[in-house]
DNA sequence: CTGTTAGCGCCTTCAG
DNA sequence: CTGAAGGCGCTAACAG
């Protein structure tokens, strides 16, 4: 009645007349344990509610099954996306994991790696907080604890890391709105300091150069991936050519922005956006011409794939970086 | 170099020249320890870059500091956002916060339970996938973990909580709509089987009492919380009533499917949307007249800290429920 | 095939 | 104020 301590290996064992290292080894699908003993253990442990404490287990194997994961926000959904892509991966392989919100500030990125070490995490999955890097990543590498990058590339880092064929989606955006014999074709692009920002505008200008088209200088600018900076942009643009037709925008929050400007101004006119990202409320928007849908879930899962491999010492060579390729849809 | 195991409590004593009784005195506060014992303990702490083994803490001490959060989306901004209010806090307070996803689906939050349960965690918080509760629930409490319920209540479920006071909310934004000297309100509400939903609606039926409006039943339609309903209703609503002036949503998808119709059947008239939720993509509302803004990260905070409480057996009357008042924005 | 033994790193009486 | 000793629950040699 009331606070029955859990049973403990020893108790089964009595259960059971064998030691705990038979139940251990019952446990642990140990191949030379005899069939009918191990049934007998199996009876106990089910007759006593038997669960094996993995904290004493970890103490002693020094492995805990735990598996962390930085990511810089937690209201975002790409990145909650991918997270989720990693759970559901890591739990059907015996994993749990343990988001942490990095809130897009290398610092904290730094002390939150520090504790889940402390936590002896068997391995990281990290969505960067910045392409800068950090000495958390040397202190990764000393203590040989295998991690993997999503969604984003450190800049002069080695490392395993699962990210969006960034190039390659803007590269066939641009290109479908080039075959659909556009006229001047805008971008709004983001800080050249995060690597996928950067790879996209490069798979814009590599696009309008494989067609012969004119890159206006005037008509590629940077936000900083937020909605008022492409509000803001998007006027920008506009007053740069009144006649423009098509932008390619590199993420939502921009194009949500973008949106909201033509909304407001009643542009008639039929300008069409060609843009990065999906979410609940595409629905709403009215310029939709190109969408690059990245695959998230798919990233989270391969990144998680790549660390157990890691984990478990399978001798991949090092290191192994994955481009996923994004669906593009083209609408009516 | 490479591999050094990372220092111990005994490596610690041997370098200070005490036994690792008084390391642990140390690292626990012990008052009852020399001063100039523990400055020699603290430096050699430091030189050594000793930290503690939390695992082999746990196994002794049989408390983890670690909490299970259960949410039943990852690509939900307000549960996401409510797991942030409760990280921050749990975090400042020594506590780490392990998130899981639920997929709303109960047989999952059960098993879920169950490992968190092994895993030791100190203590739940949930956020429920089903109003309907399930056998965890007991489970839990048989085995007196402390639990808190965010955002729904459990129907029969006498458990601490904390929530949105969704009856306020509603009320007072249908009130802003009577005073704007409204015609008839309709009312886009949800499955009455969640609790939120039917409090939303209740708080509609008693604003419209109070000021003596009559209720038009044909007015009140009831979606399934998603996108595709919001848009399916709006219709119906504006085939029953083609003059209809306000329409109070009571969560965010249902009100994009709602803005999604308006926009196609370009509604040049001047329909008033009062709604809960809030988003990246508010901007692109085009009939916005009151938003119930959900304090969430303050109701993650209030969770957490009750649970803590509970955790430390401050002995609070049982069960706690804090209902959080909501802001109401009336735009332009 | 099974048991014995010796810890993993820390906390906690109980003595001194 | 400090130390010695035992044990949390489990695993991993090493014997047999």
């Amino acid at each position: 009645m009331g606070t029955n301590r859990s049973p403990t290996m020893r108790d089964v064992a009595v259960c059971a007349g064998y030691s705990t290292a038979t139940i251990s080894r019952v446990l642990n699908n140990d191949p030379r344990v005899a069939e009918h003993t191990r049934n007998r253990v199996m009876v106990c442990m089910k007759k006593l509610g038997y669960r094996v404490n993995p904290i004493a287990r970890s103490l002693k194997t020094s492995r805990t099954h735990t598996i962390g994961i930085l990511s810089p926000e937690f209201q975002n959904d790409f990145f909650m996306s991918a997270a989720e892509g990693i759970e559901n991966y890591l739990r059907a392989n015996g994993y749990i994991s343990f988001i942490c919100n990095s809130r897009e500030n290398p610092e904290e990125e730094a002390e939150l790696v520090r504790m889940m070490i402390e936590k002896q995490v068997d391995g990281i999955i990290i969505i960067p907080a910045s392409s800068r890097g950090g000495e958390h990543y040397q202190l990764l590498r000393e203590l040989e604890i295998p991690y993997v990058l999503v969604d984003r590339l450190i800049d002069g880092l080695e490392a395993d890391a699962v990210l969006t064929d960034n190039f390659r989606g803007a590269f066939t955006a641009v290109e479908r709105c080039i075959l659909g014999r556009a006229g001047n074709i805008a971008l709004i692009g983001g800080p050249l300091d995060i690597t996928s920002a950067r790879e996209r505008t490069e798979g814009y200008r590599a696009a309008m150069e494989k067609y012969g088209k004119a890159i206006v200088e005037e008509l590629i600018v940077c936000g900083d991936m937020h909605v008022e900076s492409g509000y803001r942009l998007m006027g920008e643009l506009l007053r740069q050519d009144p006649q423009l037709q098509y932008v390619f925008i590199i993420n939502l929050f921009m194009r949500i922005g973008a949106e909201k400007y033509l909304l407001e101004h009643k542009s008639a006119r039929d300008i069409r956006i060609a843009a990065f990202d999906e979410s609940a409320i595409s629905p709403l928007f009215t310029h939709t011409w190109v969408t690059v849908r990245q695959p998230l879930s798919r990233i989270g899962a391969q990144a998680a794939r790549l660390l157990l491999r890691r984990i478990q010492n399978d001798n991949l060579p090092f290191p192994q970086v994955y481009r996923e390729t994004p669906e593009i849809i083209t609408h009516s």
